[in-house]
DNA sequence: GCGAAAACTGTACCGACGGTAGGGAACCGG
DNA sequence: CCGGTTCCCTACCGTCGGTACAGTTTTCGC
């Protein structure tokens, strides 16, 4: 039972770093095996087929991002009081993590998803889906903690406002790999910050 | 001579359609072929291989993404001599372009590329880099030309300033795809235009 | 209208890959 | 020691990317 789990996170895991290096078409199930020292049987004990492992690691993959975000963001609510200044705070950890990253960020699982649309079932659209919605909501929650203490200088729909967070990251990971300049992504989470902490100035002068 | 060149256009609105929905892996030859109604040998006399095909299929996204934004920008910049107003006016032109798409953005190649990295060669990704670096110095310049008039609420670097305008593109197509909210994208173009505007605009009050 | 190049077609083949089928075997807790 | 879990082994299938190469049609310049 426990063996089982550990040879289905070792597929998952080399499964994790090919599809993000590769994509999901360039990552043969012979190679996975091959890195996992398992048979082509072993896989598909496991995985009924190829589409269901692309299941197991996007729900995993979904998982482990919540887990980081409720870290980030709690220890930043933790150092600050004020919703505006944690939710700040939360992005300036942010931004540090990603900065540490020495190859910078690996790819993002939803993104890679996007990007194959047909080649999924609706179960994996789906599952794509409500991990963008939760990000909706996590940051929205933000938000709205944030409306109630300060008055936007702007009008702004919350929900489309909790949206940009994800779009910065999401278009920051494809900008950063494409330029090969893996601080982009970081560098962008600042000035999305600085235009957070602007929209909510109350006005000087 | 004419001919050929129509063959191969063929192909490559059937690829484009094809990668862009399904990915590269996700995009078979035989597929390909039997849309344009080609042989496989047909095919070969005309691409030497798959990578050869997706390099003429960037090349050729990359120059009609190029026109696009000419157009868009130059427009703008017909109907106002003052920089930043014509910026802001450009945003809110391609916002209404991409707004009008029926079932959305069909989704970036440059993005789908950045998803693949490993499985293409360097001549692609640097056609890749190149493409960014294009977007890059045109925002660039146009925010130079902006800041020659109106001074930043806050410092921040031009470059990461105009590579945002492509970041929130990018994200924003990612996650109408993920949300299946195809108003997602425009509608993050105008919050990001609302704060260009917020940033340059004189502090009032 | 003719000759040469361009633009294909047809056929046969190869290895890699995703996936299926089914018969085991080692391990492990009760 | 029984039985389930967790695999391994072998053999096989269809699809796909790609090669090889000979033959045919289409097009264009002269």
């Amino acid at each position: 039972m426990r063996k089982g789990e550990e040879t289905r996170a070792k597929i998952l895991d080399a499964a994790e770093i090919s599809v993000l290096a590769k994509g999901f078409g360039g990552t043969s199930i012979d190679e996975l095996i091959a890195e996992t020292g398992i048979t082509k049987s072993g896989f598909f004990y496991h995985f009924r087929d190829k589409n269901e492992l692309a299941k197991a690691l996007l729900e995993r993959y979904v998982e482990n991002d919540e887990r980081i975000y409720d870290e980030i963001f709690s220890r930043a609510r933790e150092l600050s009081d004020d919703p505006l200044q944690a939710f700040l705070l939360g992005l300036k950890l942010l931004s540090e993590l990603l900065s540490d990253l020495p190859n910078g960020h690996p790819g993002c699982l939803v993104a890679v998803i996007c990007s194959h649309e047909r080649a999924f079932d609706r179960d994996i659209q789906e599952i794509n889906r409500q991990a963008a919605l939760m990000w909706r909501r996590r940051f929205g929650a933000m938000f709205r903690d944030i409306m109630q203490v300060y008055r936007p200088r702007e009008p702004l729909d919350v929900d489309q406002l909790a949206d940009m967070v994800s779009t910065v990251i999401e278009g920051g990971i494809i900008l950063s790999k494409a330029l090969k300049e893996p601080q982009n992504l970081p560098a962008q989470l600042l000035i999305f910050r600085t235009f957070v902490r602007l929209l909510f100035q109350p006005a000087t002068l």
